[in-house]
This record gives C-alpha cells, structure tokens and sequence, in this order.
DNA sequence: GAAAAACACCTGTTTAAACGACTATTGTCT
DNA sequence: AGACAATAGTCGTTTAAACAGGTGTTTTTC
C-alpha cells in the first residue's frame, strides 16, 4: 500500500466512506440473493414471484388489482402482465376482470399457490436462518434499523 | 384467516427477524441501485459495466484475464464476453490475446474508458452522498461492519 | 510423443427484463 | 350527449441475462 493510499482511505480502493458503504450493501446483498435463489429454484420459481405470491397471500382472501399489487413489490416491476402469465401458466394465480369497472383486473392466489408458499416457507426461513442466525437479536436489529435509515433519504422511495 | 394460519404464521408480515433483515436489505438495495442505476444511464453504461471498469482501472496498467476479472466482480457475470463486446464496441476496453498462453484474453481499460471514469465519478460520488450522507461516519462503520459480519456466513461467498 | 484431461474463452439458444406504444374502459367538462 | 383526458392493462420489440455446449490451447499422463 502506498503512502497515498494509506491518507485517502484507510482501507484501499474506496473513494469515500459512502461509496464503501455502497458497495458492501451490494455486496452482501448479491451474495444472499444468490442463496436465496438456489432456494427459490428448486420451487422453479423467482424471488420476484414469491414476492408476488406472499403479497397475494397477505391480501387473500380479498383479490388485489394488478397495479395495487405493482405498487408492493420490491422491486418495481415494469412488466407485471407477463410475469403474472407465468404465475397463471403454473395455476399459482388467477386473474378476473372486475365488473364495476372492467379496466382492472383482479388477482388471486390459488390454493396451488398457497399450498408452494407453505412448501417454500421452510427452506426459506432455514436460508435466512443460515445467513442471519448466527447475529444476536440486538445487532440484527440494529442492523435493520441503519438499512431504514439509510433508506430515509434516497428520494425515490415511496414506500 | 384460518386457524391453520394463525398457528404457523404469528406476525403478520414477518415469518422472523432473519427474515426481516433480507427484506430490508432487498429494498434498500433496490432502491439505491435504482439512483445509481439513473446516473449511469446518463453516461450509457450499466452498474456492472462501471464496476468492471473501475476493476481495469486500478488494475491498470497492468492488463487483466477475462477470468480474473470476473472473478472480482461483485455481481458474478457467467457471460464475461458479451458484457467485454459491449466495452469494446463503446471502445472503452481493449483485448489482446496473450502470446505466451494463446488461451488467455487480456484485457485493459483505454484512454476513453479511463475519461468515461472520470467523468462519472463525481456524480456517482454525489449520489452516494445523498444516499448515505446524512448518516453519521459512526453509523456507517457499523453498517458495513454488520453487512461484513451478515455475509461471513454464506458459504456462497468466496471473496 | 500421442491421447486424454484441463483450461480459458466463445457461441447458440432459451428465457426474462425494459421501454414504449397500444387498446379498452371510465371519468370529466362544456 | 359528445369530445377529451385519464386510467388499467396488455402487447411488440429490443436488449441483456442464463445455461449449456463448443473451440482452440496447454498440461498431464502413460
């Protein structure tokens, strides 16, 4: 390590605390995600379409409109059409037009779909488990308190 | 709902604590991602591009393999060589065939793609600032000494 | 020293993401 | 009532991700 090095950051190759700080949430979050979604894989299914699945499951048994359930996803999804074709093609969801107004279109989740998310919720909560199990409470905590924070600022966050 | 579900599921939303800290992780990703995400837009580049030219650049001058850059990117990228022709095409990378091991694919970043750098650079450290300035340093630390601490257990992570 | 294995990268193909334009339905304004 | 705008989803097309299989090169093994 140079001398430079060692002035601007003291560990090297970040330009500012923030920046490291980035890069360690994208870090940590890409290598959990690929966990994850080993999990969600053997389900043949995507961590957007559970999402999906837990939200419609939330809701049931009262439908939730295309775009209500859009707004509550994670991750915005520009396409919920096709990825909703996908779940209906599996039988995990159904669609019907609403009669009052015949623009929305109303989803549920099947009991096909119910009964996945209770098959998955075992694997899955063991691969949290695996990946956060071994934090005390108090960190853990601590830990979501700071990624809230973090998230406070970032201007577009409607949620 | 069900007695079933009362049983199995106690809260509402959250199966567990470990599950509540990959959902926060998972939107505060998102979320930031999608303002970094709009700033290389402006410059025609993608998050993963911009970090694999960061990693020519430090490398530089010194060429680097097309394995040992994917090796450190931070997002694992099983298709290196269409990501590289897209560099290449924008001219911001070279690559050069190594004639003591004709196997090997060097590549190094060029004079546009180390101006393309610099030019990103203050806006993507602006960013960063938004998103993470109004955090104290202290906090911070912890947090990317708690993200460090969630990854150490997944045993998907060899970095 | 020839055959087989290992290596480093490339290519073909399938699948999903992203962006915009488009259709159908309802609400609003005069 | 009729024109115009707003809303809710859908569809078409381009682009990139993912996986598997393929090509050329070097190393290993017998």
């Amino acid at each position: 390590m140079t001398i430079d090095e060692a002035q601007t950051d003291r560990l090297p190759k970040f330009d500012s605390l923030q920046q490291q700080a980035f890069l360690e949430l994208w870090r940590t979050y890409d290598c959990l995600k690929a966990e994850e979604e080993m999990v969600f894989g053997e389900f043949e299914i995507s961590s957007q379409q559970y999402n999906a699945l837990r939200l419609l499951k939330t809701a049931s048994p009262s439908p939730l409109a295309v775009s209500a359930l859009g707004q509550r996803m994670i991750t915005r999804a520009p396409d919920m059409t096709r990825m909703l074709d996908r779940l209906e093609r599996q039988d995990l969801i159904a669609r019907v037009r609403r009669d009052d107004n015949r623009r929305v279109v109303e989803v549920t989740i099947t009991q096909a779909g119910s009964k996945l998310l209770k098959r998955i919720a075992n694997p899955i909560r063991a691969c949290h488990q695996r990946q956060f199990g071994h934090l005390p409470d108090g960190q853990l905590m601590e830990l979501i308190a700071l990624l809230r924070a973090a998230r406070k600022r970032a201007n577009s966050d409607a949620r």
